[in-house]
DNA sequence: TTGCGCTTGTGAGATCGTTCACAAGGTAGT
DNA sequence: ACTACCTTGTGAACGATCTCACAAGCGCAA
């Protein structure tokens, strides 16, 4: 079966998770696995895994399962993770710094090629060797430096604000960590963190 | 209509989201608000407010809409949020001081009570007026605070030790943010959030 | 080559979630 | 009181997602 015209985000993201697991059992010298040990060692539902890779292709062998070097580099290349992808970072406050800590491990696909604060104390300080520009800058500093993917980690009441100056320069996708319901432009892929509302959920079912 | 058994996290999160969104209209001074107005405000659909509203009693007037401080307020009570809920936070790398840091702020229903890490050098450090203690301490400490939601912001290598390590201790709910598949204990409600799949999946669109 | 055991790939069915269309029920003006 | 106009609450249609059961396919042994 050829590829899909439309992926669903729950297949993709379930992608990242078989590849995760994929990377996982290499580093503990297996080599072949089938859909049902998979889903037993990492808790997932074998016929889900079986149907999520078929969109793709026919990965597996019948009667043998899945050669993990083979569908993990399958997976990589399907996934764009053989490419390194830009981020900029806006709002370095602490949550901002921290994700910009996490991601400036450069052998990951992400690499983090510009940051923004408002804050005049904060800009000029670098973050590794990157240096700190203001936010009025964003147009001019993220298209020199080629950012595809914006990490939006400013407090709720300026979110809208720094949305609307990265969609107005050319940013193609955005990931929210800030507590609020975005407007959203149609042309940019905007993803939502909010672990206010998770904190919410957990919390809802301590009290039933 | 009475209360469901099994309420989905879909419509959860959602009532999370109306919430933040009549709390946004109350402080520009609104009284009253239809499911239309919120839809076309807030980018949400109108009859699937009114669905999930409808699911706990009838809270609008027809002809008019909701009152927005009556709907906030039993939206607040519905979801435990007129409740205090104790939180530990387990790792306190840049992440989850991060995290400490943003929850620390009081008027929030969530309130640290315990803090943990395996490192030497912090353990004994403050962070606000709260003593980080050695992970290894979390059987002492953790059902002495009091607390029944974790965040765990450990590295994904230690993340199932410290998760085994919470479940045994009590604990009835974790928000994890190590990317790693965790086997979970059926009898705690688990939250994974973990933005490097959210990354993958906004790098995913970028390609195609 | 044949047969057995195992696993994939997949249509059919079940379940869950959203949208739609409209009746029921309010408000306001006359 | 009556009418015109709203908006809610909701059954029914629709669509997406997951589960299940099994046929098709591969390896291996004899």
């Amino acid at each position: 079966m050829a590829e899909p015209a439309q992926i669903s985000t729950l297949t993709l993201n379930r992608l990242s998770v078989y590849l995760r697991c994929l990377r996982q059992l290499q580093r503990s010298g297996s080599t072949h696995v089938s859909s049902s040990q998979l889903a037993q060692q990492f808790e997932l539902s074998a016929p889900l895994i079986r149907k999520d890779l078929a969109q793709f292709g026919e990965f597996g062998i019948r009667g043998t399962g899945y050669r993990i070097d083979d569908l993990a580099e399958s997976l990589n290349r399907l996934l764009g993770l053989d490419r390194t992808h830009n981020l900029a970072v806006v709002g370095m406050g602490s949550l901002g710094s921290a994700l910009a800590r996490y991601l400036s491990v450069n052998d990951k696909p992400f690499r983090i090629v510009a940051a923004f604060d408002v804050d005049g104390r904060k800009v000029g300080r670098k973050i590794g060797h990157l240096v700190i520009h203001h936010s009025r800058e964003i147009p001019e500093v993220l298209p020199q430096a080629r950012a595809q993917i914006a990490v939006l980690s400013v407090p709720a009441s300026s979110a809208q604000g720094c949305y609307d100056d990265l969609v107005a320069s050319g940013i193609k996708a955005v990931l929210n960590f800030a507590p609020t319901q975005l407007k959203q432009d149609p042309s940019v892929r905007t993803k939502n963190v909010d672990f206010q509302i998770n904190l919410e959920e957990l919390a809802f079912f301590l009290t039933t």
